[in-house]
DNA sequence: CAACTCAATGTAAGCGCTTTCATTTGAGGC
DNA sequence: GCCTCAAATGAAAGCGCTTACATTGAGTTG
């Protein structure tokens, strides 16, 4: 029943009563071959509980079925989240997910992106256009399809969104309203492009209209909850605090949201608040946050789909931008008139 | 400079002026190769931009260095958070990741776990003790180390938490609050042996006190904030709505705070709520949940390493009971004296 | 100095599939 | 009835590595 080591497409073959070549079309071109063999070969391959070697298989046909996907982290919904709508859509097509992780860390991800491709992945996605000199050079010298995920880089195909535009319109949003102090809360900037890109944005919007956005007015914190209460916390202690918080992300924003009701301070009217990504959480707080709508499970399935496209020799665009979308809720008020 | 197709390990060693051999001992047994040979051919290799076959290495090695893991789905904290531990301790250790998600469905498990083991995996982990009898089939018949996590099953290796205790507990410490009427907002319990044993929990610490759970007083919602408010809108609605709310997971249970937060309700004052899972969110929001704290971190990191030592051939423990702790915050106090 | 060790390297046999090319066979077409 | 052609199958050559085994030569030892 169950011979010693796994049975192989001979031993399948030979119990078939064809040739290993039959056998082998039988399982991956079914079309070529007659059906009364083609039932012989499955009638065998059930018998003997047969799995076919992906390895042996990569090796012959150069292909592995596999994608990898390089990410900063799972541990934040938004990339949990963009990752598991590009594995859906890559397992209904027959492809597996290769994820690696390198937690903000430039030397993890050349080391994890040169393991991947060491590992032998059909195409690889990258998030971000931060990285090292070294790891631009991997990704160039890849002979597998690359892509660039929520930001752009003309070195590569990109899909993403643009995050200073989020960052600015947020900002006019809160112009708006009247608002002239603000307060930002970031995360680490540093190797994350999509976070810089945001200040920046909010930066313009103010330029724009001739404000200035003082350093200590951008406070860096962790992508958590206690990372906005922190950054919330610090910019509170400023001498002329801020009426109005920008988080780099909904998780920011809430933390901050937290922070001041802790603290007894009505949002929005004492101070306004608004987030980025549009995760689930911020509809549901009270008061609900206003922030910008980010399409992250999109973006995985356009990622997918553009990879699956491109390894089917369908050539694709090479610069895709998800549309962002400003939902105003309810965390965002004109300034009080006493400030 | 870029010679057409990709370098293989020959031309390595024909540049290196060693045999493939050598080459290939340089880069995967340095031990065994003298310094001076070693240097000519990383030397090589620079100069090739090499990056070995994985596929070919694995087949001939009989190795992938990489581990499947089979989820229910990214999109959960839960998960997302176990298998990011999991793999920053596989890419340590020279291992990679591949992950399938099966979005709460039997069958497509079925068709991935097939596929993991199929793309080729040294060991492979699934979550949960619910599946498809064809599911575990194959994974009898798996080659590899397999192993369950999150609950257990005598058929293989586990390392999960209690879920039964954790209903149980959080049923206790309302007991002991004086609470009477119970309302239990769960996830789907059809193939989630998890949700069921915690609901299961809450009926036995019921039980033992001569309290009786009716059906109406369980509501299935989808694991969301969302699913939270409307279980939690739908136990208000009854005749005698129940004094304690038990979220079968932190989301549902905020959900469900929101929900009466939403409608006025005073927590804990009128109604306690307590949450499982311990996610960032629980001690932030106001009131604080109670809630039970599971070490998903810690299991993801515990599944690595049970996996690498097995790899390694160390045997290990069959059972691995990951310890969970009853966490009082402030959504839950005895009920109003007018009830 | 013959006999023996041991470290470093080379030789070559696969690993289990896919795929090209050749062969066989049966069905028309004339 | 013979020839052509297409469909189905088989034979065999790898794919790019790893690794058991063989070889070499320098260092030891008695």
């Amino acid at each position: 029943m169950k011979p010693k080591g796994k049975a192989t497409l001979d031993d399948v073959a030979r119990l078939a009563g064809v040739s290993s070549a039959t056998a082998s079309r039988a399982l991956s071109r079914p079309d070529l071959v007659q059906q009364e063999t083609r039932e012989k070969v499955s009638d065998a391959v059930r018998r003997l509980n047969y799995v076919p070697g992906g390895a042996a298989r990569a090796l012959a046909s150069g292909r592995t079925l596999t994608i990898g996907a390089m990410v900063p982290t799972l541990d934040h919904a938004i990339f949990a989240r963009a990752i598991q709508a590009m594995q859906t859509e890559l397992a209904a097509n027959g492809y597996q997910l290769l994820v690696a992780a390198h937690e903000y860390s430039p030397e993890q991800e050349a080391v994890s992106v040169r393991a991947l491709l060491a590992r032998g992945v059909d195409a690889l996605m990258v998030v971000g256009a931060d990285h090292l000199e070294e790891t631009w050079d991997v990704l160039g010298a890849a002979t597998v399809p690359v892509i660039l995920s929520w930001s752009f880089d003309p070195r590569f195909a990109s899909i993403g969104f643009d995050n200073e535009a989020a960052g600015r319109q947020v900002a006019e949003h809160l112009l708006a309203l009247g608002h002239r102090r603000f307060g930002v809360i970031s995360g680490y900037t540093s190797s994350n492009d999509r976070a810089r890109l945001r200040v920046a944005g909010v930066r313009a919007a103010l330029a724009a209209v001739g404000l200035d956005l003082p350093e200590k007015c951008v406070v860096q914190q962790p992508f958590t909850l206690t990372g906005g209460r922190a950054g919330m916390a610090e910019l509170l202690g400023h001498a002329e605090p801020p009426t109005a918080i920008i988080g780099g992300n909904d998780l920011l924003a809430v933390g901050a949201l937290f922070e001041a009701q802790a603290r007894g301070i009505p949002v929005p009217q004492a101070i306004s608040i608004v987030g980025i990504d549009n995760l689930e959480i911020a509809a549901h707080v009270t008061p609900p946050l206003t922030t910008m709508h980010l399409p992250t499970a999109q973006l995985g399935r356009t990622v997918a789909a553009h990879l699956l496209a491109e390894l089917k020799g369908v050539r694709q665009d090479q610069w895709t931008e998800l549309p962002i979308e400003l939902v105003v809720r309810s965390s965002t008020a004109a300034p009080a008139a006493i400030s």
